[in-house]
Parts: C-alpha cells; sequence; structure tokens
DNA sequence: AAAGTCTTAGCACGGTCGTGCTATAAGATG
DNA sequence: CATCTTATAGCACGACCGTGCTAAGACTTT
C-alpha cells in the first residue's frame, strides 16, 4: 500500500493538509522577500494564500513558528538553486566558480522576489534576539563555511586565507543583491562578475598585500 | 536681538520645541538602527523618549514624517562620522584611505548600535514604494558616487573604471556590517581592513583582469 | 452509506497600531 | 502680572495584530 494511497505523505501529514501547508509556505516566502519576515502577518499571509487567519494558524502554533518553517523553506530553495549545481561541477576551482555563477544567477533570475530572502532576514533580526535569530545566524554560518570549503579546495597561492577569500565574495554577493534591489542597476551583475574573478585571481597567485590602514586592530 | 533671547531656534522652532524635537529624533535613530525603521512605532518611540504619544506625533505630523526625518538625522551623523573625517585628508589616494578608514571605525565604535542604519533601512524598504524608499534611494546613490568620485581621483590604472572600484569597496563595507552585527566575528574589521585594501593595490596597479564566468550578459 | 478523523472557517478576546480632537501646562511678550 | 502663543498630555476612534475556542466541512476507512 502506497503512501499516497493511504493518504499520508512522506513526512506522516495527510494529504490535503500537506498541499495546503506547502502552498502557505511558498506564499510566505514570496510576501516574507518582499516586505520582510516581521511584516509578514498571519492575516495578509492568509490573504495572500486564500485561506482563513484561523486556518492558516492551525498549521504553525504560533508566529514564531510560521517564521522558522518560512526560513527553512527558503533555506531548501537556496540550497537547490545555488548550492546544487556547483556541486554540479568537478571539485576544485571550477566547483567554487560554478557556486558563484549560480549566485550571480540566482540574483539575476530573482528567485525570491524581494531579493535575497536571507539578507532581509539577517538585518532584518541582527538586533532581535530569539530563536528566528539564532536559526538565521546558523543557516549565515553554514552558508559562509560552506564558501570557506569551497575556496580552501580552489588552490589558493601559498599563505592564503580561504576564510578571507570567502569574505571577500560573500561582501561582492551581498552587494550584488543590495544594489540590485535598491538602485535596480543592470551594470551590477557586469560589475559583480568582474569583482569575483578579480579576487579570485588575487587569491591564487598572492601579489595583493597591501599595506594596512591606520585602523586599530582591537575589535570592541 | 540674538535668536536665543527671542526664544527662536535657526530653523524657526521654538527652544522647548526644538529640544524636545532633537531628542525625540536621537531615540528615534536609535530605536531605527536596532529594530528597523518600521519597527519604529509611535507608541514605543514616546516611551523609549519618554515623552506621551500624542505629544510625540504632534512634532511630525504622520510616521511617515517621523521616518523622513529620522533619515536625515541618521545622514547628518555619517557624515560628520564618515564623510568630514575623510574631507580631512588630501585629495587623492590618501583621502580615499582616509574615508575607508573613518568607514572601519565608524563600525567598530557602533556608531550605531544596532548596526549602520542605512543598510537596514536599504533592505527594509527596497520592496516598499514611496518617499521614505525614494529617499534611501537618493541618499545611498549619493554615496556610491561619492564613492566613485574618491576613487576617480585615487590615481587609479588606465582603463580602471572608478564605478568598479567603488562598487567593490561599497561590498567591503556592506559585509563588514552583516558580518559585525550578524555574526559578532571580531576578526571581520581586519579581514575588511585587508580586503579594502587589496581591491585598491589592484585598481592602482591593473594586473587583475581575469576571464569571466559563465553568465549572461543581459541583466533583466 | 456510516463512522470517524483530519482540515478549515467563524467568531471573540485583549492589545497595539496610526491618527485625530480637546484641554492644560509651559514659556514668551507686553 | 496679564495675555497670548506654543508645546504637551488625555482620551477616543477604527483597524489590525496574534491567538484561542468551537463548529462545520472534506476526506478516509469501514
Amino acid at each position: 500500500m502506497s503512501e499516497i494511497a493511504s493518504g499520508v505523505s512522506p513526512d506522516g501529514r495527510r494529504l490535503r493538509g500537506e498541499r495546503t501547508h506547502q502552498e502557505i509556505l511558498a506564499s510566505a516566502v514570496e510576501l516574507g522577500s518582499r516586505e520582510g519576515l516581521e511584516a509578514l502577518t498571519i492575516g495578509r499571509l492568509a490573504a495572500h494564500a486564500g485561506v482563513s487567519k484561523s486556518g492558516l494558524f492551525a498549521h504553525f502554533g504560533s508566529k514564531q513558528e510560521l517564521q522558522l518553517a518560512t526560513i527553512e523553506a527558503a533555506r531548501a530553495i537556496f540550497r537547490a538553486e545555488v548550492i546544487e549545481p556547483g556541486l554540479a561541477a568537478p571539485e576544485g576551482p571550477a566547483r567554487l566558480r560554478a557556486t558563484l555563477a549560480a549566485w550571480l544567477d540566482y540574483f539575476r533570475r530573482d528567485v525570491f522576489p524581494g531579493g535575497c530572502f536571507f539578507q532581509a532576514a539577517s538585518l532584518e533580526f541582527d538586533g532581535r534576539p530569539g530563536p528566528v535569530r539564532d536559526r538565521v545566524v546558523e543557516v549565515m554560518e553554514q552558508w559562509l563555511e560552506w564558501l570557506t570549503e569551497l575556496a580552501r579546495r580552489a588552490g589558493l597561492a601559498e599563505g592564503e586565507d580561504p576564510a578571507q577569500l570567502a569574505f571577500e565574495l560573500n561582501a561582492i554577493g551581498l552587494a550584488t543583491n543590495w544594489q540590485r534591489q535598491l538602485l535596480g542597476d543592470s551594470a551590477t551583475l557586469v560589475r559583480s562578475e568582474k569583482a569575483f574573478e578579480r579576487a579570485l585571481a588575487n587569491a591564487r597567485s598572492a601579489h595583493g598585500r597591501g599595506n594596512p590602514l591606520n585602523v586599530k586592530e582591537a575589535d570592541r
């Protein structure tokens, strides 16, 4: 007896409820990327998804649970759109390049209609303690670690720190999304691509060691 | 008869009101940078500033006017903390470096307690049409143009685009704030400084012209 | 077709939102 | 001191927020 026939989806939920659940989450990701995770109110989301407020609420015990579930849904999309295409390339510099190309393409195609879900969520929740912030931090740390791992295996020059390259590449991605969403500048993607290549070339040939600005080393 | 003696402040407001006005704005900038411009509600701001809701409301005809005034207040702070210190240095590479150093210092000192006011506002309002978004866009365009102008006069190598360098420098700044606020990573400022120097050295010696990733040139 | 379970809508609640109106308090002007 | 202006608080409003409780609908299983 298949799970479909028994009316149970893989994770144990019944069919009708599970479909609504997924539709709500799709709406939530869209609205959340457009207006932010906090502006994603139960009432507006219910209207947007075509269900009643209490019907929606029954799927998530609280607004916080809804936000957490929305983050997981967005994370799955990011993984499918950026991480997986990168994994299709052979390990080494090619995989790093493929990941960066997939990232740019993810921006170009506006996978999230309001811009990168996680950058928006990061800045929205960086000052609000709680489980939502904690989860956003986790996801972002994983992303940076993943970038660092890709950099480490990309054949950097002697003495180059993969975390430094990951920081620089991530910076370019953040700026790409920022500039695209805010200024709608169509030249941005070309600049981003060039910036990626520069940062890569720099770390792989190691001639970019300038003298520092006059900033104290001590962090607060 | 002086303006003080006549009880009128430079912009024509009476003294008592003007002082409260400034105190409210200082609270607004602080709360706004911590929780966002939209979470800056009249009630909470009034409590934070120690005035009544309606007393506060009388100073700004609407929430939107309050948001716009808060943006102007934050802009003045940014100008004083980043632009002005840069202008103290002689025009040329030194001024660009001084500006970047002041920018990092502005992050390090947490001039806005919730992180860079404008980066937060940018991502919060990029999907919400209206006067507030329009003003944020203007301010950010001016900042990028200023960075570009500084780059143009910094003695770049032949064929180097100052806007490209400005994009890369801005990216590093955005990432610095992002990483500091979200991950609290104390190594960030050191990385940022290194990244600034690399980008600068690259644009001033022009050896960083790699071949592109496989991304289509056409923007949407 | 009947029974039972899962899914969804209706409705009500206390709270806060943005925003007006009105009265009082504070300060300036004569 | 008296008067006149300005600045602030009190209070009320409709709307929407997150969240429960309860009844009705949809679907599965017998």
